[in-house]
RNA sequence: GGGCGAUUAGCUCAGUUGGUUAGAGCGCGUCUCUGAUAAGGACGAGGUCCCUGGUUCGAGUCCAGGAUCGCCCA
């Protein structure tokens, strides 16, 4: 029974991960860290989970937001926090509607009130957890550790009710008000659009292009101009693209700013914007006098239509509008309060009342005698030529534009006044941007960029949807003529304690039939239509998650602010708003200290990723293929997260490549040679750093470097930069420590055995955060062996870096003893010679100081280059030129702009000079124009060039020669090494383990058979041969037959 | 139309406060090594550091303008 448990080298990491998630299972491993942390008091460290809905698959891209959601609070448990991860769910909003929509077959508001209110947000509830269990298998195969069992969400009554009491909070400060607002409106579908929906339904048509005269009446006094005085009967002239909007003309407005023109054309005489004369009136128009906007102000104007006429004192006249341009039109709008965002902004500057002759349904209202019941866009023909029988119309045309449309039935959308409840952010918009600052966000530029500039054109945010799926508003409206009486319900309490009659599910249609008593009139009490925007549910978890303030104040409290909180970027202005802007609303602080925002995934070509376009990556795929840990760390170490990701499973493939499969195989080679050597656990458990070679010390002080790094970083939320200081370390460990350590692992050096565990151990702890799976497994293995136990990497504390092993000049050495090999090995594929073909010497230049620390390890590199010794040359050596070069970093800011000058003259110093300088034997300086500069041993570099009559390689100032020249014991060797080599390839085709020993027998060339004869010893000590027979007396038969250098051998290998 | 970000080798990405021969991995070609490896090593081909100006003794890096792409918003 071998005390590790044997690593397959080849093994099938999703397999490996799935007998890790059992032994989490079984030992309830998650469970206990939490527990532990939090049973030794220790502080909380505070994560929220941005709410999923599960109304769809969990695809690539939520890995990546779980992989990021995942990795610092892992790093943090380790680092002695208590972490507690509670998940939540989305449940709400338009996206759940427009599923169920799609269900069922329809696309109204009217359909869905058909088909009954109740029944529909039955379905809508049925269908967020749909997917609930695919997004459960998702979360627990990737690792992504958080308590799903006590999930928060978000359609809970609980939840609600925390929702409801902090609506009340802000209704009792007055910040939650009902207001009108211009919005994306389809008639059709009776609804206000979101953003994102008016978006999806641009397209290009074609609409009416008038323009209209709209004739002075009077020019209030004050506004006088002497030159040419806007006089009654001239014409100002307007433009609008929607011609039904002129019915409720309420005002003019021009930019204060902008140049206007009285001209004359055809004896009639118009005013314009000068930039938009020619435009609008042709070539024949003369300017007659100019003017800025701001001397139109206060002019009154007749209307075009007579409809209505109330819009209060500055009705129908010019007003000054910041928004008015001169890139089309006439510099002068028309503006009509009810149908333009602009326009509306300006009424409300101006006092002017707000008239709305058009009907939800789109149809002109009974005012509009002419047109009343018309649809309004049907109108604009006959409209038009209203206007044209009256002389108002200048000209008509057709303009080609790009214009919003419902996406789901095709109807143009209204830009329409509708009544919404908004909750008044403009008034903590100061303290949010104060605690912006707070916030520790990646990248860094979201702050003040798309974040900061935000939050600084804050508007109110329009809470209210007319729909039927999402957290009933808690208002109450007294029905009774005259009275303005209203209630915010603040709980279910509240509803109680005024004898409604509360539903057991607090949604519609349930909470409609809730009916008060009107406090002040005595009248019945009916709440109002409206459910709140989704995402203010999901700004609230931070208090409703807990069903704060009715119970969970302890969990609220200790868990607020959060310290870190992670989603995509296109969160800035959902989630992270909501987030804060409820924080600061309820709370007068933000609601978490540090916030990593992702990007996008892109596939190969560089396009979305989206289910429409048919281009996602199913995540099951990945994992089937190459498992969690690779995903999880493509993800976490291939690039800084915010810049988006090229995703393939080929990608993922790649990082498995390149980082776990090093890994893999070097803590695989130790325990085949731990196993080989029969080591037990207690031989290697104690690391004896006065018994480790200079190589044993420098992965250990190598490996202090890399915990200090990966410290610092994971404290900066950098995990790339982490993630690749420890891929760093590992491929070190490899390609250098491992492979110049062979030997000893061969040997059974305990001190090497130690040495490498310990660093794999360390290494395992590391990654325990970014690569859950196989840091357990090697953790396992290596710290209890083949025993069972249940203890886990993620129960251990992060490492902490060890003064004690570290060391700068070791470091430094290996260093350099690494180039000579590097360089070495360039010079003999140069040279055409075998690694196998032993040279007398090496000369290697350096300086002094490297040459000592090579020295230390001259054996290791002389065995490298497989040369018989090393000569060192310095700067001493004869044969050593050089050429100095300027230390322009140095020098740059001292000489300025006569830097050119003083490089030419360093340039020209004798090299062995500088030499001499350097070393402080001699003072050395240059003359520019006319000024003596003395030059310090930083100011210059000596370039050493290569000897001559060696091979060499060069680069940087050191060099590495070899002698190439033979002789026959040279070539004995080299050819008993060729042998050697065909025998382990003999074994291995053979079947061999590596610790098999056998009995060999040569044949074939005599030459071969001399060299092997000369170096038995040590073809039978590499090839683990017991007996080794030769020459033609040897019993080959049945051995296998190849050539060295075109000579033949034959080779049998037989176990013993 | 506005805001934010990006652009470095065929591909994926590094590149420090501005410092003079711009790097790595993958892929490709040639060679090599193997008593752990799906591996490792060497050499080679491959670059208008998006463009144009500017600042500077010196710009991939700083500034301005432009192009292209992406995201967010109108």
């Amino acid at each position: 029974m071998p005390a590790f448990r044997p690593v397959d080298p080849k093994q099938s990491f999703p397999e490996l991960e799935l007998t890790v998630l059992q032994r989490w299972r079984r030992d309830d491993v998650f469970a206990r860290q939490l527990a532990q942390r939090r049973d030794a008091g220790a502080p909380i460290w505070s994560f929220y989970e941005g709410p999923p809905t599960a109304n769809g698959k969990p695809g690539s891209h939520h890995v990546l937001a779980r992989a990021f959601k995942d990795v610092y609070p892992r790093y943090r448990a380790m680092r002695g926090h208590y972490v507690p991860r509670k998940a939540g769910w989305d449940c709400h909003g338009l996206p759940v509607e427009l599923e169920v929509e799609k269900e069922l077959g329809i696309s109204s508001k009217v359909e869905i009130e058909e088909y009954g209110i109740a029944e529909f947000n039955a379905r809508c509830r049925e269908s967020v957890f749909r997917y609930v269990e695919d997004w459960n298998r998702l979360t627990e195969r990737i690792g992504f550790w958080i308590d799903l069992d006590d999930p928060y969400v978000t359609l809970e009554n609980d939840y609600i009710e925390s929702v409801w009491w902090s609506l009340r909070r802000i209704w009792d400060e007055g910040r939650l008000y009902r207001g009108h607002k211009v919005v994306p409106y389809c008639p059709r579908c009776g609804t206000a659009l979101s953003s994102h929906e008016v978006a999806q339904g641009y397209d290009d048509v074609e609409d009416p292009s008038v323009f209209v005269r709209f004739p002075v009446l009077e020019v209030p006094p004050s506004n006088e101009i002497p030159e040419s005085p806007i006089e009654p009967g001239d014409s100002l002239v307007a433009w609008t693209t929607t011609p039904w909007t002129l019915i409720s003309n309420a005002a003019l407005a021009v930019g204060p700013e902008i140049e206007y023109v009285r001209a004359e054309l055809d004896g009639e005489t118009f005013v314009l914007a000068r930039d938009l004369v020619e435009r609008v009136l042709g070539e024949g128009g003369e300017v007659l006098a100019h003017f800025p906007g701001s001397a139109l102000a206060g002019i009154r104007y007749e209307p075009p239509f007579s409809f209505i006429s109330d819009y209060g004192p500055r009705g129908h006249t010019v007003l000054e509008g910041d928004f008015v341009t001169t890139e089309e039109g006439t510099g002068i709008v028309h503006t009509a309060i009810a149908f333009g965002e602009d326009d509306f902004r300006l009424g409300e500057q101006y006092g002017i009342t707000l008239q709305n002759p058009v009907r939800p349904d789109g149809t002109f209202d009974r005012r509009v005698t002419d047109f009343a019941g018309r649809y309004v866009k049907d109108a604009d023909p006959e409209i038009v030529e209203t206007l044209r029988a009256s002389g108002r119309l200048l000209r008509a045309e057709v303009y080609e534009h790009s214009y919003p449309h419902c996406w789901r039935c095709g109807t143009p959308l209204l830009y329409y006044a509708t009544s919404s409840w908004y909750l008044r952010t403009t008034e903590v918009r100061d303290r949010m941007l104060e605690e912006n600052e707070q916030i520790g966000w990646r990248p860094e530029h979201v702050k003040h960029g798309r974040f900061g500039k935000w939050l600084e054109g804050n508007v109110d945010w329009a809470l209210s949807r007319e729909r039927y799926w999402g957290t009933p508003l808690p208002i109450w409206e007294c029905g009774s003529e005259g009275c303005e009486e209203r209630f915010c319900a603040g709980s279910v309490a509240d509803l109680r304690e005024r004898d409604g009659d509360v539903p057991d599910d607090l949604h519609r249609p349930y909470i409609d039939d809730v009916v008060l008593r009107c406090a002040a009139c005595g009248d019945e009490m009916h709440r109002v239509k409206e459910v709140i925007d989704t995402w203010y549910d999901s700004g609230a978890m931070p208090f409703a998650q807990f069903h704060y303030p009715f119970e969970g104040e302890a969990q609220f409290e200790e868990r607020f602010p959060a310290d870190y909180i992670c989603e995509a970027q296109d969160q800035t202005r959902g989630w992270f708003y909501s987030l804060l802007v409820e924080a600061v609303l309820l709370f007068d602080r933000t609601s978490y200290r540090n916030c990593v925002c992702l990007g996008l995934i892109l596939d190969p070509e560089g396009q979305k990723m989206s289910t429409s376009r048919g281009n996602v990556v199913d995540p099951w795929e990945v994992l089937a293929t190459h498992g969690a840990d690779a995903f999880r760390w493509y993800y976490l170490s291939s690039q800084q997260p915010w810049a988006g990701y090229r995703f393939s499973a080929d990608t993922v493939g790649e990082s498995l490549r390149q980082f776990l499969l090093t890994l893999w195989n070097t803590y695989s080679f130790f325990v085949l040679y731990a196993n080989a050597e029969q080591l037990e656990v207690s031989d290697v458990d104690e690391l004896l750093v006065a018994r480790c070679s200079d190589l044993d010390r420098w992965a250990l002080s190598r490996l202090q470097g890399t915990v200090r790094t990966v410290i610092e970083r994971m404290d900066d939320y950098d995990c790339t930069d982490a993630g690749r200081a420890i891929a760093g370390y590992v491929e070190e460990l490899s390609n250098w420590y491992v492979r110049l350590s062979r030997r000893r692992f061969w040997e059974g050096d305990r001190a090497a055995f130690a040495t490498l565990r310990h660093c794999l151990l360390l290494v395992a702890k590391l990654l325990a955060p970014f690569t859950p799976f196989v840091a357990d497994e090697i953790h396992a293995n290596l710290s209890h062996g083949a025993a069972d136990s249940d203890d886990s990497v993620h129960l251990r504390d992060f490492p902490e870096p060890d003064p004690e092993l570290e060391n700068g000049e070791l470091e430094a050495g290996v260093e350099a003893a690494m180039r000579a090999i590097e360089l070495g090995r360039a010079a003999r594929a140069q040279a055409k010679v075998k690694n196998r073909q032993p040279l007398r010497r090496a000369v290697i230049v350096a300086t002094e100081a490297e040459r000592a620390e090579i020295e230390r390890l001259g054996g290791i590199v002389a065995g490298e280059l497989n040369v018989k010794e090393i000569e060192f040359v310095s700067e001493e050596g004869e044969l050593i030129r050089y050429s100095v070069k300027p230390n322009y970093r140095n020098l740059g800011p001292r000489f300025g702009k006569q830097m050119p000058m003083a490089a030419a003259a360093i340039e020209a110093l004798d090299p062995d000079h500088v030499a001499e300088a350097i070393r402080g034997t001699r003072r050395i300086g240059i003359n520019v124009d006319g000024q003596e500069h003395e030059l310090g041993p930083d100011d210059v570099t000596l370039v050493m060039q290569p000897l001559k009559g060696y091979e060499v390689e060069a680069e940087a100032g050191r060099a590495v020669a070899l002698a190439l020249e033979l002789d026959d014991g040279l070539r004995r060797e080299g050819l008993a090494r060729e042998v050697v080599h065909a025998i382990q390839n003999a074994r291995r085709r053979a079947g061999l383990d590596v610790s098999d020993r056998i009995a060999l027998a040569l044949g074939g060339d005599a030459g071969l058979l001399e060299a092997a004869r000369t170096h038995q010893d040590y073809i039978a000590g590499e090839t683990l041969a017991t007996s080794v027979e030769l020459g033609p007396g040897a019993d080959v038969d049945g051995g296998v037959k190849t050539t060295i250098e075109g000579r033949p051998l034959l080779i049998a290998v037989r176990p013993s």
